[in-house]
DNA sequence: AAATGTGAAAGGCTTCACAGCT
DNA sequence: AGCTGTGAAGCCTTTCACATTT
């Protein structure tokens, strides 16, 4: 079972698409439904299905709650994993208190900052720290997820200190490129490259 | 010159790459440099490079002021972009007054919520409007990309009114998938997803 | 009849490898 | 000698098309 990051990537939305369904009551879905929601096509979702070994049923579709669990279970969406994030500006602010995360099994257990002020400033009912304890922070309490939110010159130092530290996924929102061990994932989330890579195609069509 | 969206997306982070440079003093770099800086391969930014038309020099590499400016008109990278950002909860906030977007060309030139009281609460330099005016607002200030931050159940009729009004590049923040005309350059940035792919890519590997 | 499941074909992107240039 | 520029090869992903299932 060889996942491409494209597959788990739609794979995921299909996920979060079946909740929908699920909630809705909804017992039975086409691939071409889900291809619709995920923005795919139906040989791609079908095939994404059968590449995890799963599968549905001829002229009924996917069972909603089944294909659910079944994925849930295929690539452990049902784990709650701990997740921490470094760099407390407005946008790492934004994101202490983003329940949509909670929802989704990510429980953001603490936030670092380098400004001793900025957090005693900070208003949250999620623990925050100095970037000095990173280390211990993210050790002791098994965190498994940082969200980078740093500015660019401090990223790559603060994924260095993660990956030490015990980190197994890095969702980077800095603007640079971060080196991290193969065995690490890693996404960028870069705001100014998306957008002028629209700007930039909105140039050439 | 056919370009894909990939080599677009990493021609403009060559670009920002380019600008560091530039401001470090830096009059030629290797593909190499560039590859390492953006996260890809010697060759493919080399490709890349010729498939804008653009060329470097032999045994030198690339001049950056050059190929900036080069790219820059290419690409139209530095035209200024009126911006406006819909869905004024955290997120939206945070990103008006993201000072990275106003360095890169980009002017959020207008702010929108639903909810009238979150608008007089709002402390920024930014005009904030009520949704009820987007259509005006975009169409009168030629409003030319749509920064999508509200929930989930409006984001496609929000979506459908930035297009109506003249957008031309939406970025897309909310966790489903939008449908835009042809034309419309669109891009999503959903936090849920990326999480939960690094998530399951974590589980599969 | 209306869906899935899947080999095979097509398409697109990346890497290779080396000629060419200074 | 060292780096670019690029056709060709290789690899990966998507799409096609149709046998299969109920």
């Amino acid at each position: 079972m060889k996942l491409s990051n494209k597959t788990v990537e739609r794979v995921c939305r299909v996920f979060g698409y079946l909740k929908v369904l699920e909630d809705k009551g909804i017992a039975f879905v086409s691939s071409l439904d889900l291809a619709k929601a995920i923005g795919a096509t139906e040989s791609t979702v079908r095939k994404d299905i059968s590449i995890l070994e799963l599968t549905g049923f001829s002229r009924k579709g996917y069972d909603v709650m089944l294909l659910k669990k079944e994925l849930g279970v295929k690539l452990q969406l049902n784990k709650k994993r701990k997740a921490c994030i470094v760099g407390l500006g407005r946008l790492g602010t934004a994101l202490l208190d983003y329940e949509k995360f909670q929802e989704d099994g990510f429980e953001i257990v603490a936030g670092f900052d380098a400004s001793i002020n900025k957090i005693e400033r900070i208003n949250t009912v999620i623990d925050v720290f100095a970037v000095d304890d990173l280390e211990n922070v993210v050790a002791q309490r098994k965190i498994e997820l940082g969200i980078i939110a740093v500015p660019a010159q401090a990223a790559q130092g603060i994924a260095y200190k993660l990956v030490k530290s015990g980190v197994k996924g890095v969702l980077n929102f800095s603007p640079v490129k971060l080196i991290v061990p193969k065995n690490v994932m890693y996404l960028d989330m870069d705001f100014t490259s998306a957008l002028r890579s629209i700007a930039a195609r909105m140039a050439v069509c």
